[in-house]
DNA sequence: CTAAACTCCGTAGTCAGGTACGGAGTCAAG
DNA sequence: CTTGACTCCGTACCTGACTACGGAGTTTAG
C-alpha cells in the first residue's frame, strides 16, 4: 500500500479520520496536494502519525510533539534528551501529587474502617474540618 | 465574623470570587436568600467551600465532591468509604500508568546518551519505528 | 448510470474547571 | 450626595484533544 486514502491511513495509525484532520490543522501532518479533490497519503505520514501516538503515549502534549516532529535525528540528539528528561521530570512530579493523594486517602479509610461506629465517619469529618487538611497525615502531634 | 459578603467568604477559603459564583451554579453551595441584593454568607457555607478544596487535594472532581457532600457523617461512612477506596485505586491505576511513561522515558534517556554519536538519536528514531512502541522497554533481544 | 460510500472543509460542540466581561444595582466613606 | 468599591447575574471565553455535522464533490461497485 504505497498510497492511502485519509480512511486507509487512519486505520493504519489506529486513529479517526477527523483526528488525522484535526492533526493536520494542528500542523503536526502535512496535508498533501490533491488531483481532483481527493488526496493521497503516503507511508512518511503513517510513520509521522505514529510518532505522534507514541509520543502521546510517553505523555508529550501536542505541541510538544510538535517540537519534537521538527528535530532531526541526526543534528538534535541533545535538544531531544533534553525535552525526553524535561517530561520525565513533570511526570515524576505528578507522581509524587498522586502519592500523596493516595496517602492520604490510605489514612482516611484506615481510619473510616476503625474507628467507633457511633463517632462521625473520620473521611466526612476531616474534608469539613476548619483550614489545614494535613490533620489525616503523618502525627497528630504539634511537629 | 459571623456573616460575610462573597470577597470575603472567597478570600477565607482562598478561592476566586468568581469560583464561588460557578460552585453556585454548580449547586455545591448554596445562594443564600438577598435582603436587598446583596447576599450575605454564613460559616457553614465557609466549611463547605474549605471541604470542595480539600476534596479537589485529594482527587476528587466537582461530580463526586457533590456526590460526598450529600452524605451525612453518621450514617453514610460505608458510602464515604467506597468512594474514597475508589478514587483511591482510581489513583493508584493512574500513577501505574505514569511509572510506565517514566520507566520507558528513562530507558530512552540512557540509550540516547550511551549510543554512538555517529547514530541516528535513539529517542526520535524509536518514536518513527514502525508499530509496537515497547522496542525501547526491557530487552533488545527477540523476547 | 445510479446509488452507496467515501472525501473535503469549515464550523461547532464536548469535557472540566474555571476565568473574564459588562452593565446595573448597592453600600460605606467623606 | 457623590465617588469608588463591591455585588449580582448572564454570558462568553479559555485550555487540550478531540468528535460531530452538514453540504458539496468524487469514486467505485454493480
Amino acid at each position: 500500500m504505497q498510497s492511502m486514502t485519509i480512511s486507509q491511513l487512519a486505520r493504519a495509525a489506529e486513529v479517526g479520520v477527523e483526528t488525522v484532520r484535526y492533526y493536520q490543522r494542528r500542523g503536526l501532518i502535512a496535508v498533501p496536494p490533491t488531483r481532483s479533490g481527493i488526496r493521497r497519503y503516503e507511508a512518511p505520514t503513517l510513520v509521522r502519525l505514529r510518532f505522534i501516538r507514541r509520543a502521546q503515549g510517553l505523555g508529550f502534549s501536542l505541541e510538544e510533539i510538535g517540537d519534537l516532529l521538527g528535530l532531526d535525528e541526526h543534528t538534535d540528539r541533545v535538544a531531544a534528551r533534553a525535552i525526553a528528561r524535561e517530561k520525565l521530570t513533570q511526570i515524576e512530579e505528578r507522581i509524587a501529587q498522586l502519592q500523596a493523594m493516595a496517602h492520604a486517602l490510605r489514612d482516611l479509610v484506615a481510619c473510616c474502617e476503625h474507628s467507633p461506629a457511633a463517632q462521625p465517619c473520620p473521611i466526612l469529618h476531616t474534608l469539613a474540618q476548619p483550614t489545614r487538611a494535613d490533620s489525616y497525615s503523618k502525627s497528630t502531634g504539634a511537629g
